[in-house]
DNA sequence: TATCTTTGTGACTGTTTAGTCAGTCACTAA
DNA sequence: TTAGTGACTGACTAAACAGTCACAAAGATA
Protein backbone atom coordinates (compact mmCIF):
# COMPACT_ATOMS: atom_id res chain seq x y z
CA UNK A 1 0.00 0.00 0.00
CA UNK A 2 3.15 1.83 -0.03
CA UNK A 3 2.95 2.92 -3.66
CA UNK A 4 -0.46 3.21 -3.55
CA UNK A 5 -0.27 6.01 -0.90
CA UNK A 6 2.97 7.54 -3.27
CA UNK A 7 0.46 7.86 -6.22
CA UNK A 8 -2.45 9.59 -4.00
CA UNK A 9 0.34 11.89 -3.18
CA UNK A 10 1.64 12.49 -6.09
CA UNK A 11 -1.52 12.90 -7.71
CA UNK A 12 -2.42 15.85 -4.86
CA UNK A 13 0.69 17.45 -5.44
CA UNK A 14 -0.22 17.27 -9.42
CA UNK A 15 -3.94 18.12 -9.17
CA UNK A 16 -3.26 21.43 -7.01
CA UNK A 17 -0.72 22.93 -9.60
CA UNK A 18 -2.55 22.03 -12.64
CA UNK A 19 -5.67 20.91 -12.00
CA UNK A 20 -7.61 17.83 -12.45
CA UNK A 21 -8.29 18.17 -16.55
CA UNK A 22 -4.68 19.50 -16.95
CA UNK A 23 -3.19 16.15 -15.08
CA UNK A 24 -3.27 13.20 -17.16
CA UNK A 25 -2.64 9.88 -15.89
CA UNK A 26 0.12 9.06 -16.94
CA UNK A 27 2.12 12.40 -15.68
CA UNK A 28 0.78 11.23 -12.42
CA UNK A 29 2.64 7.72 -12.98
CA UNK A 30 5.38 8.95 -14.14
CA UNK A 31 5.81 11.44 -11.69
CA UNK A 32 5.40 8.96 -9.00
CA UNK A 33 7.96 6.67 -10.75
CA UNK A 34 5.33 3.88 -11.57
CA UNK A 35 4.13 2.90 -15.03
CA UNK A 36 0.80 3.69 -16.34
CA UNK A 37 -0.71 0.36 -15.79
CA UNK A 38 0.45 0.66 -12.19
CA UNK A 39 -1.82 3.72 -11.50
CA UNK A 40 -5.32 1.53 -12.68
CA UNK A 41 -4.04 -1.50 -10.84
CA UNK A 42 -4.95 0.43 -7.83
CA UNK A 43 -7.26 2.85 -9.01
CA UNK A 44 -9.64 1.47 -11.51
CA UNK A 45 -10.43 4.77 -13.32
CA UNK A 46 -9.17 8.16 -12.93
CA UNK A 47 -12.40 9.08 -11.67
CA UNK A 48 -11.80 7.16 -8.80
CA UNK A 49 -8.29 8.31 -7.70
CA UNK A 50 -9.94 11.40 -7.81
CA UNK A 51 -13.06 10.77 -5.26
CA UNK A 52 -10.36 8.56 -3.12
CA UNK A 53 -8.08 11.61 -2.35
CA UNK A 54 -11.03 13.78 -1.86
CA UNK A 55 -12.91 10.80 0.73
CA UNK A 56 -8.88 10.43 2.19
CA UNK A 57 -8.09 13.99 2.59
CA UNK A 58 -11.40 15.11 4.76
CA UNK A 59 -11.51 11.97 6.51
CA UNK A 60 -8.27 13.33 7.64
CA UNK A 61 -9.70 16.95 8.37
CA UNK A 62 -13.00 15.40 10.18
CA UNK A 63 -10.56 13.14 12.34
CA UNK A 64 -8.61 16.40 13.28
CA UNK A 65 -11.84 18.07 14.63
CA UNK A 66 -13.15 15.29 16.60
CA UNK A 67 -9.58 14.95 18.37
CA UNK A 68 -10.54 18.77 19.19
CA UNK A 69 -13.85 18.62 20.40
CA UNK A 70 -13.61 15.49 22.13
CA UNK A 71 -15.69 15.52 25.19
CA UNK A 72 -16.66 18.89 24.31
CA UNK A 73 -20.18 19.50 25.23
CA UNK A 74 -21.06 23.40 25.28
CA UNK A 75 -22.38 24.55 22.09
CA UNK A 76 -19.59 27.53 21.75
CA UNK A 77 -16.60 25.51 21.57
CA UNK A 78 -18.30 23.06 19.54
CA UNK A 79 -18.52 25.54 16.79
CA UNK A 80 -15.35 26.86 17.23
CA UNK A 81 -14.29 23.33 16.67
CA UNK A 82 -15.34 22.81 13.55
CA UNK A 83 -14.50 26.38 12.35
CA UNK A 84 -11.16 26.76 13.55
CA UNK A 85 -9.44 23.37 13.39
CA UNK A 86 -10.27 23.21 9.05
CA UNK A 87 -8.12 26.53 9.22
CA UNK A 88 -5.64 25.75 11.68
CA UNK A 89 -5.35 22.12 9.87
CA UNK A 90 -5.52 24.24 6.36
CA UNK A 91 -2.25 26.18 7.73
CA UNK A 92 0.03 22.81 8.20
CA UNK A 93 -1.81 20.90 4.96
CA UNK A 94 -1.86 23.55 2.19
CA UNK A 95 -2.05 21.66 -0.28
CA UNK A 96 -5.18 19.43 0.90
CA UNK A 97 -7.29 21.93 1.67
CA UNK A 98 -6.79 23.62 -1.70
CA UNK A 99 -7.61 20.06 -3.11
CA UNK A 100 -10.57 19.81 -1.43
CA UNK A 101 -11.83 23.56 -1.91
CA UNK A 102 -11.37 23.19 -5.66
CA UNK A 103 -13.14 19.45 -5.89
CA UNK A 104 -16.16 21.28 -3.99
CA UNK A 105 -16.44 23.47 -6.49
CA UNK A 106 -16.20 21.03 -9.54
CA UNK A 107 -18.26 18.80 -11.15
CA UNK A 108 -16.59 16.16 -9.39
CA UNK A 109 -18.47 16.52 -6.53
CA UNK A 110 -21.59 15.09 -7.67
CA UNK A 111 -19.93 11.77 -8.23
CA UNK A 112 -19.52 11.55 -4.44
CA UNK A 113 -22.47 9.34 -2.89
CA UNK A 114 -25.09 12.26 -1.65
CA UNK A 115 -24.22 10.00 1.94
CA UNK A 116 -20.70 10.71 1.84
CA UNK A 117 -21.20 14.08 1.69
CA UNK A 118 -23.84 13.75 4.19
CA UNK A 119 -21.93 12.34 6.96
CA UNK A 120 -19.59 15.39 7.32
CA UNK A 121 -22.31 18.27 7.31
CA UNK A 122 -24.77 16.23 9.61
CA UNK A 123 -23.28 15.67 13.21
CA UNK A 124 -22.47 19.63 12.61
CA UNK A 125 -25.54 20.71 11.30
CA UNK A 126 -27.44 18.54 14.71
CA UNK A 127 -25.30 20.68 16.92
CA UNK A 128 -26.00 23.89 14.95
CA UNK A 129 -30.02 22.82 15.31
CA UNK A 130 -29.20 22.15 19.08
CA UNK A 131 -27.96 25.74 19.43
CA UNK A 132 -30.72 27.11 17.97
CA UNK A 133 -33.40 25.19 20.07
CA UNK A 134 -31.50 25.92 23.39
CA UNK A 135 -31.25 29.51 22.65
CA UNK A 136 -27.59 30.35 22.40
CA UNK A 137 -28.13 30.82 19.07
CA UNK A 138 -30.14 33.46 16.97
CA UNK A 139 -33.51 31.97 15.50
CA UNK A 140 -31.82 31.51 11.95
CA UNK A 141 -32.71 28.37 9.56
CA UNK A 142 -29.90 26.10 10.89
CA UNK A 143 -29.14 25.54 7.49
CA UNK A 144 -28.14 29.04 6.37
CA UNK A 145 -26.34 29.39 9.86
CA UNK A 146 -24.37 26.50 8.12
CA UNK A 147 -23.80 28.34 4.65
CA UNK A 148 -22.50 31.66 7.28
CA UNK A 149 -20.33 29.64 8.73
CA UNK A 150 -18.79 27.48 5.70
CA UNK A 151 -18.72 30.75 3.73
CA UNK A 152 -16.85 32.38 6.66
CA UNK A 153 -14.46 29.78 6.50
CA UNK A 154 -14.03 29.81 2.65
CA UNK A 155 -13.30 33.57 2.99
CA UNK A 156 -11.12 33.68 5.57
CA UNK A 157 -8.60 30.98 4.72
CA UNK A 158 -8.92 32.64 0.89
CA UNK A 159 -7.63 35.82 2.78
CA UNK A 160 -4.70 33.87 4.33
CA UNK A 161 -3.53 32.22 1.35
CA UNK A 162 -3.60 35.51 -0.11
CA UNK A 163 -1.93 37.05 2.63
CA UNK A 164 0.93 35.08 3.91
CA UNK A 165 1.92 36.24 7.42
CA UNK A 166 3.71 34.82 10.55
CA UNK A 167 2.27 31.67 12.07
CA UNK A 168 1.35 33.70 15.28
CA UNK A 169 -0.50 36.85 13.36
CA UNK A 170 -2.54 33.99 10.76
CA UNK A 171 -3.56 32.34 14.06
CA UNK A 172 -5.06 36.17 15.45
CA UNK A 173 -6.77 36.18 12.10
CA UNK A 174 -8.33 32.74 12.81
CA UNK A 175 -8.92 33.59 16.32
CA UNK A 176 -10.37 37.05 15.36
CA UNK A 177 -12.35 35.52 12.98
CA UNK A 178 -14.00 33.30 15.45
CA UNK A 179 -15.00 35.98 17.60
CA UNK A 180 -16.82 37.67 14.14
CA UNK A 181 -18.48 35.15 13.08
CA UNK A 182 -19.74 33.76 16.90
CA UNK A 183 -21.31 37.92 17.54
CA UNK A 184 -22.96 37.13 14.56
CA UNK A 185 -24.40 33.70 14.66
CA UNK A 186 -24.79 33.94 18.62
CA UNK A 187 -27.84 35.58 20.69
CA UNK B 1 -23.45 39.63 -34.18
CA UNK B 2 -26.44 37.85 -33.62
CA UNK B 3 -25.05 34.28 -33.91
CA UNK B 4 -21.76 35.33 -32.23
CA UNK B 5 -24.06 36.03 -29.33
CA UNK B 6 -26.59 33.29 -29.63
CA UNK B 7 -22.84 30.60 -29.36
CA UNK B 8 -22.27 32.59 -26.24
CA UNK B 9 -26.16 32.10 -24.49
CA UNK B 10 -25.71 28.37 -25.92
CA UNK B 11 -22.38 28.11 -24.36
CA UNK B 12 -23.23 29.47 -21.16
CA UNK B 13 -26.16 27.11 -20.83
CA UNK B 14 -23.93 23.95 -21.11
CA UNK B 15 -21.21 24.70 -19.01
CA UNK B 16 -23.45 25.11 -16.19
CA UNK B 17 -24.96 22.23 -17.07
CA UNK B 18 -21.67 20.09 -17.99
CA UNK B 19 -18.86 22.13 -17.22
CA UNK B 20 -16.14 23.27 -19.20
CA UNK B 21 -14.43 19.91 -19.53
CA UNK B 22 -17.84 18.48 -19.79
CA UNK B 23 -18.88 20.44 -23.18
CA UNK B 24 -17.52 19.80 -26.40
CA UNK B 25 -17.06 22.62 -28.73
CA UNK B 26 -18.55 20.23 -31.31
CA UNK B 27 -21.64 19.94 -29.33
CA UNK B 28 -21.50 23.81 -28.81
CA UNK B 29 -21.85 24.39 -32.29
CA UNK B 30 -24.22 21.96 -32.72
CA UNK B 31 -26.51 23.07 -30.07
CA UNK B 32 -26.52 26.87 -31.40
CA UNK B 33 -27.56 25.50 -35.05
CA UNK B 34 -24.25 26.11 -36.36
CA UNK B 35 -21.10 23.96 -37.91
CA UNK B 36 -18.26 23.43 -35.36
CA UNK B 37 -16.12 25.93 -37.88
CA UNK B 38 -18.28 29.36 -37.04
CA UNK B 39 -17.84 28.49 -33.75
CA UNK B 40 -13.94 29.13 -34.60
CA UNK B 41 -14.53 32.29 -36.73
CA UNK B 42 -15.73 33.63 -33.96
CA UNK B 43 -13.58 32.37 -31.00
CA UNK B 44 -9.87 31.62 -31.62
CA UNK B 45 -10.25 28.98 -29.02
CA UNK B 46 -12.55 27.57 -27.03
CA UNK B 47 -10.29 29.26 -23.88
CA UNK B 48 -11.04 32.46 -25.78
CA UNK B 49 -15.10 31.11 -25.57
CA UNK B 50 -14.84 30.61 -22.03
CA UNK B 51 -13.21 33.99 -20.83
CA UNK B 52 -15.34 36.07 -23.45
CA UNK B 53 -17.74 34.81 -21.57
CA UNK B 54 -16.70 35.36 -18.14
CA UNK B 55 -15.92 38.96 -18.80
CA UNK B 56 -19.19 39.76 -20.34
CA UNK B 57 -20.87 38.48 -17.71
CA UNK B 58 -18.88 40.12 -15.22
CA UNK B 59 -19.01 43.03 -17.70
CA UNK B 60 -23.38 42.92 -16.95
CA UNK B 61 -23.23 42.65 -13.30
CA UNK B 62 -20.92 45.37 -13.04
CA UNK B 63 -23.05 47.23 -14.77
CA UNK B 64 -26.00 46.59 -12.54
CA UNK B 65 -24.49 47.93 -9.21
CA UNK B 66 -22.85 50.43 -10.83
CA UNK B 67 -26.54 51.37 -11.93
CA UNK B 68 -27.69 50.67 -8.20
CA UNK B 69 -25.06 53.12 -6.28
CA UNK B 70 -24.90 55.72 -8.70
CA UNK B 71 -24.72 59.22 -6.78
CA UNK B 72 -24.39 57.36 -3.63
CA UNK B 73 -22.14 58.85 -1.35
CA UNK B 74 -22.63 57.14 2.01
CA UNK B 75 -20.09 53.94 2.70
CA UNK B 76 -23.11 51.90 3.92
CA UNK B 77 -25.47 52.27 0.82
CA UNK B 78 -22.22 51.88 -1.37
CA UNK B 79 -21.29 48.60 0.38
CA UNK B 80 -25.19 47.95 0.47
CA UNK B 81 -24.94 48.55 -3.52
CA UNK B 82 -22.00 46.00 -3.87
CA UNK B 83 -23.18 43.30 -1.85
CA UNK B 84 -26.94 43.14 -2.64
CA UNK B 85 -27.08 43.91 -6.73
CA UNK B 86 -25.11 40.73 -7.67
CA UNK B 87 -27.64 38.79 -4.98
CA UNK B 88 -30.47 40.31 -6.71
CA UNK B 89 -28.69 39.79 -10.20
CA UNK B 90 -28.06 36.26 -9.12
CA UNK B 91 -31.93 35.65 -8.21
CA UNK B 92 -32.43 37.22 -12.07
CA UNK B 93 -29.86 35.62 -13.62
CA UNK B 94 -29.39 32.27 -12.08
CA UNK B 95 -27.08 30.63 -15.07
CA UNK B 96 -24.88 33.91 -15.19
CA UNK B 97 -24.51 33.76 -11.78
CA UNK B 98 -23.70 30.13 -11.11
CA UNK B 99 -21.27 30.68 -14.43
CA UNK B 100 -18.95 32.63 -12.54
CA UNK B 101 -18.45 30.76 -9.19
CA UNK B 102 -17.83 28.22 -11.65
CA UNK B 103 -15.37 30.09 -13.37
CA UNK B 104 -13.98 31.67 -10.60
CA UNK B 105 -12.82 28.40 -8.76
CA UNK B 106 -11.47 26.87 -12.06
CA UNK B 107 -7.97 27.22 -13.78
CA UNK B 108 -8.87 29.21 -16.39
CA UNK B 109 -9.45 32.30 -13.69
CA UNK B 110 -5.69 32.61 -13.65
CA UNK B 111 -5.58 33.06 -17.94
CA UNK B 112 -7.64 35.98 -17.26
CA UNK B 113 -5.53 39.44 -16.94
CA UNK B 114 -4.98 40.76 -13.20
CA UNK B 115 -5.77 43.98 -14.99
CA UNK B 116 -9.12 42.15 -16.11
CA UNK B 117 -10.45 40.92 -12.50
CA UNK B 118 -8.52 44.22 -10.21
CA UNK B 119 -11.07 46.41 -12.17
CA UNK B 120 -13.45 44.60 -10.75
CA UNK B 121 -12.10 44.64 -7.23
CA UNK B 122 -10.39 47.48 -7.08
CA UNK B 123 -13.52 50.33 -7.29
CA UNK B 124 -14.78 48.41 -3.80
CA UNK B 125 -11.84 48.55 -1.84
CA UNK B 126 -11.07 51.87 -2.45
CA UNK B 127 -14.63 52.27 -0.99
CA UNK B 128 -13.59 50.30 2.06
CA UNK B 129 -10.44 51.74 2.85
CA UNK B 130 -12.14 55.50 2.90
CA UNK B 131 -14.87 53.29 5.41
CA UNK B 132 -12.26 52.22 7.89
CA UNK B 133 -10.16 55.73 7.28
CA UNK B 134 -13.01 57.89 8.01
CA UNK B 135 -13.92 55.72 11.26
CA UNK B 136 -17.44 54.17 9.87
CA UNK B 137 -15.94 50.43 9.34
CA UNK B 138 -13.98 48.67 12.16
CA UNK B 139 -10.22 48.78 11.88
CA UNK B 140 -9.67 46.04 9.73
CA UNK B 141 -7.52 45.58 7.01
CA UNK B 142 -9.55 46.68 3.93
CA UNK B 143 -8.55 43.17 1.80
CA UNK B 144 -9.97 41.25 5.03
CA UNK B 145 -13.21 42.93 5.24
CA UNK B 146 -13.81 42.62 1.19
CA UNK B 147 -12.79 39.08 2.08
CA UNK B 148 -15.56 38.43 4.17
CA UNK B 149 -18.37 40.72 2.35
CA UNK B 150 -17.56 38.22 -0.79
CA UNK B 151 -17.64 34.80 1.10
CA UNK B 152 -20.83 36.65 2.94
CA UNK B 153 -22.61 36.51 -0.84
CA UNK B 154 -21.19 33.34 -1.59
CA UNK B 155 -23.18 31.78 1.16
CA UNK B 156 -26.08 33.61 0.67
CA UNK B 157 -25.58 32.40 -2.57
CA UNK B 158 -25.14 28.89 -2.00
CA UNK B 159 -28.26 28.61 1.08
CA UNK B 160 -30.29 30.50 -1.84
CA UNK B 161 -29.98 27.69 -4.64
CA UNK B 162 -30.20 24.79 -2.41
CA UNK B 163 -33.20 26.41 -0.47
CA UNK B 164 -35.95 27.55 -3.09
CA UNK B 165 -38.39 30.20 -2.13
CA UNK B 166 -40.76 32.65 -3.59
CA UNK B 167 -38.84 35.61 -4.37
CA UNK B 168 -40.18 38.09 -1.09
CA UNK B 169 -38.70 35.29 1.08
CA UNK B 170 -35.41 35.42 -1.19
CA UNK B 171 -35.23 38.96 -0.92
CA UNK B 172 -36.07 39.26 3.02
CA UNK B 173 -33.32 36.50 3.64
CA UNK B 174 -30.71 39.03 1.10
CA UNK B 175 -31.94 42.33 3.28
CA UNK B 176 -31.26 40.22 6.30
CA UNK B 177 -27.75 38.97 5.13
CA UNK B 178 -26.88 42.86 4.44
CA UNK B 179 -27.52 43.59 8.37
CA UNK B 180 -25.78 40.68 9.42
CA UNK B 181 -23.00 42.05 7.64
CA UNK B 182 -23.32 45.46 8.30
CA UNK B 183 -23.03 44.62 11.92
CA UNK B 184 -20.38 42.64 11.43
CA UNK B 185 -17.88 45.36 9.91
CA UNK B 186 -19.44 48.76 11.11
CA UNK B 187 -18.07 50.08 13.77
C1' DT C 1 12.22 -26.70 -6.22
C1' DA C 2 7.70 -25.99 -8.07
C1' DT C 3 3.46 -23.33 -8.09
C1' DC C 4 0.49 -19.62 -7.07
C1' DT C 5 -0.50 -14.77 -6.06
C1' DT C 6 0.49 -10.18 -5.82
C1' DT C 7 2.57 -6.39 -7.76
C1' DG C 8 4.09 -4.25 -11.56
C1' DT C 9 5.26 -3.09 -16.72
C1' DG C 10 4.83 -0.27 -20.97
C1' DA C 11 3.45 -0.70 -25.62
C1' DC C 12 -0.88 -0.44 -27.57
C1' DT C 13 -5.82 0.95 -28.82
C1' DG C 14 -10.15 3.23 -29.47
C1' DT C 15 -12.14 7.32 -28.74
C1' DT C 16 -12.70 11.96 -28.04
C1' DT C 17 -11.49 16.56 -29.02
C1' DA C 18 -9.81 21.17 -30.43
C1' DG C 19 -8.77 23.26 -34.21
C1' DT C 20 -8.03 23.58 -39.71
C1' DC C 21 -8.98 24.40 -44.30
C1' DA C 22 -10.65 24.37 -48.90
C1' DG C 23 -14.53 25.79 -50.51
C1' DT C 24 -19.81 27.59 -50.84
C1' DC C 25 -23.03 31.20 -51.06
C1' DA C 26 -25.49 35.49 -50.52
C1' DC C 27 -24.58 39.91 -51.16
C1' DT C 28 -22.37 44.38 -52.58
C1' DA C 29 -20.41 47.65 -55.48
C1' DA C 30 -17.78 49.05 -59.46
C1' DT D 1 -21.50 41.44 -65.60
C1' DT D 2 -17.75 40.79 -63.02
C1' DA D 3 -14.95 40.84 -59.09
C1' DG D 4 -14.64 40.72 -54.43
C1' DT D 5 -15.89 40.09 -49.44
C1' DG D 6 -16.87 37.88 -45.32
C1' DA D 7 -20.07 34.90 -42.87
C1' DC D 8 -20.50 30.16 -42.65
C1' DT D 9 -19.79 25.07 -43.66
C1' DG D 10 -18.47 20.27 -42.38
C1' DA D 11 -15.28 16.77 -43.50
C1' DC D 12 -10.87 16.21 -41.94
C1' DT D 13 -6.49 15.81 -38.98
C1' DA D 14 -3.29 15.49 -35.40
C1' DA D 15 -2.78 15.05 -30.69
C1' DA D 16 -4.03 13.68 -26.28
C1' DC D 17 -5.89 10.69 -23.30
C1' DA D 18 -8.03 6.95 -20.31
C1' DG D 19 -7.93 2.54 -19.95
C1' DT D 20 -6.31 -2.52 -21.58
C1' DC D 21 -3.60 -6.46 -21.95
C1' DA D 22 -0.10 -9.85 -22.56
C1' DC D 23 3.61 -10.53 -20.12
C1' DA D 24 7.11 -10.49 -16.26
C1' DA D 25 9.35 -10.17 -11.65
C1' DA D 26 9.11 -10.75 -6.90
C1' DG D 27 7.32 -12.93 -2.93
C1' DA D 28 4.80 -16.10 -0.55
C1' DT D 29 3.53 -20.96 0.30
C1' DA D 30 3.89 -25.77 0.01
Amino acid sequence: MDKKQHLLDTALKLFVEFGFHGTPTAKIAKEAGLSSGTLFYFFSTKDELVTSLYVDIKGKMTAAIMADIEGETSIKRLIEGYFKTPLFWALNNPIEFSFTVQFSNSPYLNQLAAKEIDSHIKPFLTILKRGVKEGVLKKIDPELIFALVRGHTFSIHQYLIEHPASLKKQSQIIETAFSIIWDMIAV
